[in-house]
DNA sequence: AGGTACCACGAAATCGATTTCGTGTCAAGG
DNA sequence: CCTTGACACGAAATCGATTTCGTGGTACCT
């Protein structure tokens, strides 16, 4: 069994209270009980139990990461998010809890609202459903949405500047001269979508170039959704010189499905993709993409809700990040 | 505030004790009666308290992930783990938390065992010191080392055969007749590394090749090091014509480093890489690898992990997991 | 009739830490 | 000499759920 503040107090012939306030750093405590509380409870071993002091206190100091994806969807874009939470959390004194969970997932969220494991939610729900925002914010817990905008009038979210982005890299294919520029959508990521595909649609109405829906190919949540995508446009009767992928991991798999026509990356087919995934810098060739800043919009995340935590009357706060359009080998080979 | 247990009691007229157990499905409540708690439970919107509960019960249901690595290395290979422990645990009633932090790790194991937060904690620790093991061990926590051997006397681990995976590898790439291979190394990986490098040398010896010191590289755990290892291997005065990445990621590294010079792969030179990432097969070419069961292997882990939780006198279990050479176009480029 | 056996429920202890409130001691100040 | 107040500590309530134990009441058997 572990050691409890009673083993300390009866090894000293203290209180439990006395225990605990020298623990605590109260200040009524003479110094020297102090020390002797503190030697002890390093001898002894002691570790403070966790439920035990979450039951009195009523709060966890943990909050919840709740991905909208099977575990195994975990990519580039969710590990950096992760990465940029984890290092708020814990410089602001939290333990991150990753919630993903195989099947349904609105039970996991109203379990952890209701049972009070975590004192507030990150949603990294780049689909979040309106119903979900309105059950949290019934309930009262503290949360804020990552990664897309959100309408309901109390919900705080933090997203970046797609149509800014998606207009860069656009203007980057036209100035290269290209006309026919295939579009990977991915509409159940709703707003995210439409911002990049309005992008898309104005750039090309600027440029004068008439709109071609077949250019336009929806992608899903599948591990060779980007692979299909990019086979259906290049055999088109008229394939695009250029094409547009959701986000750097479809844009992996549309190179490989080029590549295995033979077809050469940028000369004959440049690809460009989204997000700024790390592993599209190891691509062959490596990738042009849209920069997001993921670890600073994650650490930004955690202290909103951290602020919700502490105040939970405060207004909501939304933040649009900028991007940054990184051009490489995959759309300018010479670069 | 949230519904308590009292206040189910208050609004039926009954006692805490009976709510409890007509929740808990007890036999000594009456059916009606279990009738009326449930819909009132319901109606309410009652969740217990996990801290109250955890306490009283002196068990969380949840076990630890603890990786080794910051959060934002967290790989293809950490992921199907990941998916697989899930699985397994979600199916036998468990929770995984997930713990990796930026700082100091040992600290958090320790917090880990001692605050019972969690019930067991899953190791994925490829290096694991002797003394973290040493230290869960006395403390009496529930413990499972993934992805490697350990050689302590009462720990339990699960973990991919690799020196038989080396010597498939090995072989297949002796047979389209590579005589200079080069070998990523990562000693850091202890057992790991050792496996490996050995079938390594036992390949080339059965082969009747010297083995040549220049062509074993050691790498680390940077964004960069598989990128810098090529190098240093192509600046050879007489490079390798095939090359064996430690693990995928690497070996992606590796194609970028060869392709930037121009060489074609395979013809120009082999890239092998080990583990079974996904990303190797979107890779260009596609990635030859030694595919481990790395989803079955973490759902193993959970298992073994369950029974010792349970039982914590069972005697230590040690699993090795067959491996499989899967060919790709990176070192034939005809497949 | 008396005893046994269940049945359905409540009282109360318990998990371990935190925190409020109270109490005795001692020194300083009027 | 008495009061005031700081000081150092302890008693006890509290957080919310679980679980043991006990208690009336009813049915059944001999």
């Amino acid at each position: 069994m572990s050691v409890t503040l009673t083993d300390i107090s009866q090894a000293l012939g203290l209180s439990v209270s006395t225990v605990s306030k020298a623990l605590n750093g109260y200040r009524d405590v003479a110094p020297e009980t102090r020390d002797r509380v503190l030697s002890m409870a390093q001898a002894m071993g002691y570790h403070p139990n966790t439920a035990a002091r979450n039951l009195r206190r009523q709060r966890t100091d943990k909050i919840g990461l709740l991905l909208n994806t099977p575990i195994m969807d975990i990519n580039d874009y969710l590990v950096e998010v992760m990465a940029g939470s984890a290092l708020a959390a814990e410089q602001l004194g939290y333990n991150l809890v990753l919630y993903t969970n195989a099947t349904d997932r609105s039970e996991a969220l109203l379990r952890l609202c209701r049972t009070r494991e975590v004192d507030g939610v990150l949603l990294i729900w780049t689909h979040v459903p309106d119903t979900a925002i309105d059950l949290l914010q019934s309930e009262g817990v503290p949360a804020v949405v990552f990664g897309r905008r959100v309408d309901h009038p109390t919900a705080s979210y933090v997203a970046p500047d797609n149509y800014a982005g998606m207009r860069a890299l656009m203007d980057h294919l036209l100035g290269l001269g290209h006309r026919r520029i295939g579009f990977f959508g991915r509409p159940a990521l709703r707003t995210t979508h439409e911002d990049r595909l309005a992008a898309y649609q104005d750039a090309l109405a600027q440029a004068g170039i008439p709109f071609d829906p077949d250019l336009v190919v929806t992608t899903r949540l599948e591990p060779n959704s980007g692979y299909l995508a990019m086979q259906r446009l290049l055999d088109l009767p008229e394939p695009p010189s250029a094409v547009f992928a959701f986000h750097d991991g479809l844009a992996l798999q549309a190179i490989r499905a080029a590549a295995e026509r033979g077809l050469r990356i940028p000369q004959d087919v440049a690809v460009a993709g989204f997000d700024g995934w790390r592993s599209g810098l190891f691509a062959n060739p490596p990738m042009t993409t849209v920069q997001l800043p993921l670890r600073e919009m994650g650490q930004r995340a955690v202290s909103i809700l951290l602020e919700r935590i502490e105040h939970p009357d405060l207004p909501p706060v939304r933040e649009i990040f900028p991007v940054e359009l990184v051009v490489r080998a995959s759309t300018a080979g010479d670069v």
